[in-house]
DNA sequence: TCTACCATGTGAACGGTGCTTACATTACAC
DNA sequence: GTGTAATGTAAGCACCGTTCACATGGTAGA
């Protein structure tokens, strides 16, 4: 399948799609992405990306992981290796950033019904689960492990989408 | 504008609509609801529904403002007056419950941008809002009304959607 | 080096969509 | 009864996802 082919006549047409669809995501904040917008933006017949990805949805969970890498990246950078409950309150806010930064790619990530075959995307919504309950176990050793880690994904995840239907406003009461 | 206008041709064809749309939601979980799709349902022409509804999203709003009452009683029937944290946590496994026997319909509700030009819908959410901070407020009177209503909103919702994506199992920690 | 092959990209086409516009019909006011 | 405004229809536009036959060009094997 030459997941990382080199270049054939694009040029590892492959990444220049996703590119090219976070690119019209950040752009116009239209969650909205349309394959041949896409393939038009890449410069390519909107017959290309079939070559690539077998369909729209295929696409889509390409450009959801790379959303998904990005934001443990910022969760990491918001605190290296949170242990008290403030510093879990930093990722909290970093988490909700995100959602606020980037709305329509956080949309794709967790707008749709994930589907289940994508191992790439389930990789990544594994590696979030899994930071977010490391965070959660070495904050609260005491607690149940898979609750807690449940109810603070829980917490921020409602609190970013929330936000993005403008259902709050600015004050951001998240003191967990 | 006649909103609850009797019956011309079809018999009251703005609230046909909405009752097809809901059909079709059920029906299908596709939460993809095209308007030519319900306006078929409802054996009518494409162009029909313009006469009442300026576009899709505002047909989509009055199913999302069907949906937010619906909401708000089933909440209700989960315990009509609470004030212990433990009622509370009835109501939210009610909140829940509602997501995942109503899917489509809860991502129609939640699921896009809201847009703010529909009242009718804009006021449902208020009401949700106002309800779900009735409740804090009397669940825990001591603390921040504003914060813990919010907080208590975003654990639920944000348990809604993770659930609907697949990303918990049948395990219900809402221990609130 | 020549050739055959296979991966990649193209162009046209199909059915579906949201939406608009011109036209037909029907109920109600006068 | 007649006129008018509300309602529904038919046709058409541009766009969408997807497929298929075809063109192109890199690479392997002789």
């Amino acid at each position: 399948m030459t997941k990382t082919g080199a270049a054939y006549h694009h040029g590892d047409l492959r990444a220049a799609l996703v590119r090219a669809a976070l690119e019209l995501l950040e752009e116009s904040g239209a969650s909205e992405l349309s394959l041949r917008g896409v393939a038009r933006r890449a410069g390519v017949a909107p017959s290309a990306p079939y070559r690539h990805y077998p369909d729209r949805d295929a696409l889509l969970s390409a450009v959801a992981a790379v959303g998904y890498r990005e934001l443990t990246e910022k969760l990491a950078t918001a605190h290296p290796s949170p242990s008290t409950p403030d510093d879990l309150a930093a990722v909290a806010v970093a988490y909700v950033e995100f959602a606020r930064q980037r709305p329509a790619l956080f949309r794709v990530m967790f707008g749709g019904p994930c589907d289940r075959d994508s191992s790439e995307r389930a990789a990544a919504t594994a590696a979030v689960s899994a930071y977010v309950g490391a965070i959660a176990e070495r904050a609260f050793p005491q607690g149940d492990k898979e609750a807690l880690s449940t109810a603070i994904w829980a917490l921020v995840h409602g609190l970013a989408f929330l936000h993005l239907d403008g259902k709050l406003d600015s004050s951001d009461p998240s003191g967990v």
